[in-house]
This record gives structure tokens, C-alpha cells and sequence, in this order.
RNA sequence: GUGGUUGUAGCUCAGUUGGUUAGAGCGCCUGAUUGUGGUUCAGGAGGUCGUGGGUUCGAGACCCAUCUUCCACCCCA
């Protein structure tokens, strides 16, 4: 049997547990200082809990976990089993259905606000690629049970904030899906919105031309595509764009309140001078109802590390009604990609050994663990090297343990004289127990 | 799910139109050298050439299947 990790799924080791930890703890950190708190819930979920969630396509991604025990004896179809009789449960596909999920089933004792943040892990079942895995890190932040624009506000403020911790500027894509439902509206298609987001949310990548020959592919008429035309504008000038869309969507009741809402939230953010006004924006989960955003690390080609946006009744699926909410997400893998090609991740993150004892012979294994159980009481990493080899093996090992010390234990070392020898500055110096134990002790410090 | 791409020693890769015992660098092991590891030298181990079929007198090279990698779609994070 030869080793191979599945499809679509890393192993990381230490220097990555390492960065990755430090990123997730900045994060965990402005979470909380939103005073977000933490939730965790299981990695599998009853089937109906996640199928019929994320669309079709969402479904096929799905992972779902066979039935325990002869279940293909109740199969009525054995050759084409329907999924429910074979799977009853299945991995999370995403943060924010387990979500509703809980917020439904325990709204009795929750107090509204509720503001959580989620870190954990979520699988599909889709084809890796660049910075997509089947199993990745979601680090979602939502408050539901309000629908006051503050919400949207402080979560761009929360971007803001957590992005500038690890060093990364970004800009914040900003839209509305009113906006979007204004022009529809306006256009005459306001049965066909989601097929022409879609559409439109690809225009930074496929260009004008492309937005148009996908539209009349998808049988849009030309009429209909030449009015849209002014969706596929862009402004660098906030307020620029506000004007024109207050005057194209002026008979859209729906329109102008996206812009409002719009107004409100941009007037009232920290660092407004990152937002942009974005009305190609359209983000695919289509349960978004309110304000969408999307995260761009400036300085890097990477694409988008964290989205988001306003949705109303997520819960209604679970029974719990007039629910709204609004929910942000940080790309992990991506935002470690920028860290990287930035360089913006301190060298000091990682938690290499501080010591390892080694020993020319078995007369002095006694005295070394001694000494090794007394640094660790005050709390230094010590690695007792196990065997009695060479010494060269010995300090090779302890190199590649990334330790910054050797203690030596020689056969004519008595007590008092205990070497030790720093890796990096490759001094070497002679001392007893008692200043052994307090160099250590200051180094810690 | 569609179309392409990749897979040779622990790592990074060579391997010429199918033809003898499949190579290099780094790493690893052993021994010397360097006054206790980091230098230098010498020697050595390690590969069913992703896996399974097939074509052929002969396959690492060709064909099919499968797994994996990366990429573009679909979709999304």
C-alpha cells in the first residue's frame, strides 16, 4: 500500500501549523474584539440539514456518509439508489447553514444579536485547484437577529481592522443585492436576477464582450442587454457612482433602497477611502438579500480573501422566522498565499525546541534527565536525545529541531560542570546546575 | 461534472526515434579530516520508473483504464 494523502487534501507541518496558527489567532482576536464569540458544531450534519441548501450544483459537492450497518436491504432499486436511502448524514459544505441550524434549534435560549464567530473546517467535493481543496478552513463571523445597517458597518469595520493586523491593505468591493434587483427591475428581467448575476459577476474576468456574447448566449435579447450596458460601468469615485445610480434606477423602489442602505453604511465606516462601489458584484450564494461584499489584498494577484454580505430568513427553512442576518467570511488559504508572496509573515511564529540534552555515554542518562525535568518545570521545551550515538548525530539532530541549545553531558563531566553550547552564536560555555537553570530562566524572558 | 496536464531514489529533476546492469545534484549512512555538529575527502545504501492491464522479441518511453498533481471551464471559498 503506498502513501497518498486524498485527493484535494494537505498535510501541514510544523512551519505551516505554525503561520497558520498565527493568522487564525489575529483573526480569532478581532473577532473577538467585535465581541464575537466563539461556536463550534460537529463536521457532520443530518443529510437534510445541508441537501436542497446550496442549489443543485451545491448538492453534487456535497459529502455524504453511508448509512451504517445492511443498508442496501431496504434499497428498492439497487442498481439506482435514491441518496436518502444510502446516506443519512453528511460533512458541512459551509459555516453558515450549521448556523441556522443551531440559531433554530436553540433561539429559545439565545439572546438576540446573536454574534458568533465559527472556525472550523468544511468539505466539498469539488475538483481541486489553485488555493481550492476539498477540505479547507472557513473562518466565518455572523450576527443575526438584527437588521439594522449598524451590523454592515462594523463588519467592514471588522475587515478593516483584522487585515490591518496582519499587515495586508485591501480594498472592500461593495454592492447591494437591491441594487441588483433595481436593475432588473429596470430592465425588464427581474424573473431572470440570479442567471444575470451570475453573469455579471464575472465581468472583471471575461471582460465586457464576454458579459454580453454569455448574456445572448443565455437568450437574452439585445434590447434587454443594451439597456443593462451601464451596469457594466465602473467608478473610481464613490460618490461619482452613487449619483449615477440614483439617477438610472430612480423609478425602482427596490433600487433606490439598496442605495440607501448603500449611503448609510458607506457614510459611517472607519476607512471609507477602501470601499468601492461595485454594481457587478453579485456573490454566487443567492441567499443574499441586502448589502454584498467582497475582500481584494491589494499588491498581490490572489483574487478575493473574504466575502460576505446581508441575508434575510435563512433560518425560515428550519422554522424560525424574520430571522436577518449578516455574515462575513475570511478565505484562510488565500490570505496565507498573500502572506507569503508579501512576506509578511514574521520568522519568530515558529515553536521550535529550545534545548536538546545529548550525552556521550550512560553514565551521565541520570544527571541529563534531571536536568531536563527541572527546565521543563520552568516551562523551557527540552529534547532528551533517547540514545547513546555520536556526538556529531547528536548535534545534527538538534539542528534540525530548529533548538537553540545543546547541553552536553561528557563522561568526566561531574556536576558543576555542565556544558552548554549555543546554537546561534556557536558559544560554548561551562556552568553548575543552579546557573544553568537561571541562564534558562532568563532566556525565557 | 467537461477539457487539458503531471507522476522516474527522501527532495529537485535528467533519461535522445521503444534496445544491454535507469542517472545527476542535494539529502541519508559509513570511515577519515577539521581540537568536541556545521569544512573537505573517500566509500556506501536506496528506485517492481504512480498502479493495473495491453501492444512488442524487447516498454520508464507506445495504447487503454485507474489514482494523483496542476490548469482552464462549471461552480464557488
Amino acid at each position: 500500500m503506498r502513501p497518498q494523502s486524498s485527493k484535494g487534501t494537505r498535510d501541514f507541518d510544523l512551519i505551516q501549523v505554525s503561520r497558520r496558527n498565527y493568522v487564525i489567532e489575529l483573526l480569532r482576536k478581532a473577532f473577538q474584539t467585535f465581541s464575537f464569540n466563539p461556536l463550534e458544531t460537529p463536521s457532520f450534519e443530518n443529510i437534510e440539514t445541508l441537501m436542497g441548501k446550496y442549489g443543485d450544483e451545491g448538492d453534487r459537492l456535497i459529502f455524504k456518509i453511508l448509512r451504517s450497518g445492511d443498508f442496501m436491504k431496504s434499497v428498492s432499486d439497487k442498481s439506482n439508489p435514491k441518496i436518502k436511502e444510502i446516506a443519512d448524514k453528511a460533512l458541512r459544505y459551509d459555516l453558515t447553514v450549521p448556523l441556522a441550524r443551531y440559531v433554530s434549534q436553540n433561539s429559545g435560549k439565545l439572546s438576540f444579536p446573536y454574534k458568533r464567530y465559527q472556525i472550523q473546517p468544511v468539505w466539498r467535493a469539488d475538483r481541486p485547484q489553485k488555493g481550492r481543496y476539498r477540505e479547507f478552513l472557513q473562518c466565518d463571523a455572523d450576527v443575526v437577529g438584527s437588521d439594522s445597517l449598524w451590523q454592515e458597518v462594523e463588519m467592514i469595520d471588522l475587515y478593516s481592522f483584522a487585515f490591518q493586523s496582519l499587515g495586508i491593505s485591501i480594498e472592500i468591493n461593495i454592492n447591494n443585492r437591491k441594487i441588483l434587483a433595481g436593475i432588473a427591475e429596470i430592465c425588464g428581467i427581474e424573473n431572470r436576477l440570479i442567471e444575470f448575476t451570475v453573469v455579471l459577476d464575472k465581468i472583471e474576468k471575461i471582460g465586457e464582450e464576454g458579459v454580453i456574447s454569455e448574456l445572448t448566449e443565455k437568450g437574452f435579447s439585445l434590447k434587454e442587454i443594451t439597456k443593462l450596458k451601464p451596469a457594466f460601468r465602473s467608478f473610481e469615485n464613490l460618490n461619482e457612482s452613487i449619483a449615477f445610480l440614483k439617477d438610472w434606477l430612480n423609478k425602482s423602489e427596490q433600487g433606490c433602497r439598496g442605495i440607501e442602505e448603500l449611503e448609510f453604511v458607506i457614510k459611517r465606516v472607519k476607512d471609507s477611502g477602501i470601499l468601492k462601489l461595485n454594481v457587478s458584484l453579485a456573490r454566487g450564494l443567492n441567499y443574499y438579500t441586502g448589502c454584498i461584499f467582497e475582500v481584494n489584498a491589494l499588491n498581490v494577484d490572489i483574487g478575493s480573501v473574504g466575502g460576505g454580505g446581508r441575508y434575510d430568513n435563512l433560518t425560515a427553512m428550519f422554522g424560525l422566522e424574520n430571522i436577518s442576518g449578516v455574515g462575513i467570511s475570511f478565505g484562510l488559504d488565500r490570505i496565507m498565499l498573500c502572506l507569503e508572496d508579501l512576506n509578511l509573515l514574521p520568522d519568530d511564529i515558529i515553536q521550535f525546541c529550545d534545548v536538546v540534552i545529548v550525552r556521550v555515554d550512560e553514565s551521565s542518562s541520570d544527571n541529563g534527565y534531571k536536568i531536563a525535568q527541572e527546565l521543563r518545570a520552568i516551562g523551557v521545551s527540552v529534547d532528551y536525545y533517547p540514545d547513546i550515538v555520536k556526538i556529531k548525530k547528536q548535534f545534527d539532530y538538534a539542528e534540525k529541531r530548529g533548538a537553540s541549545h545543546v547541553i552536553i553531558f561528557e563522561s568526566e563531566n561531574d556536576q558543576d560542570q555542565i556544558r552548554v553550547k549555543n546554537l546561534m552564536t556557536g558559544e560554548s560555555y561551562h556552568m553548575n546546575r543552579k546557573e544553568l537553570l537561571i541562564y534558562f530562566q532568563e532566556l525565557k524572558n
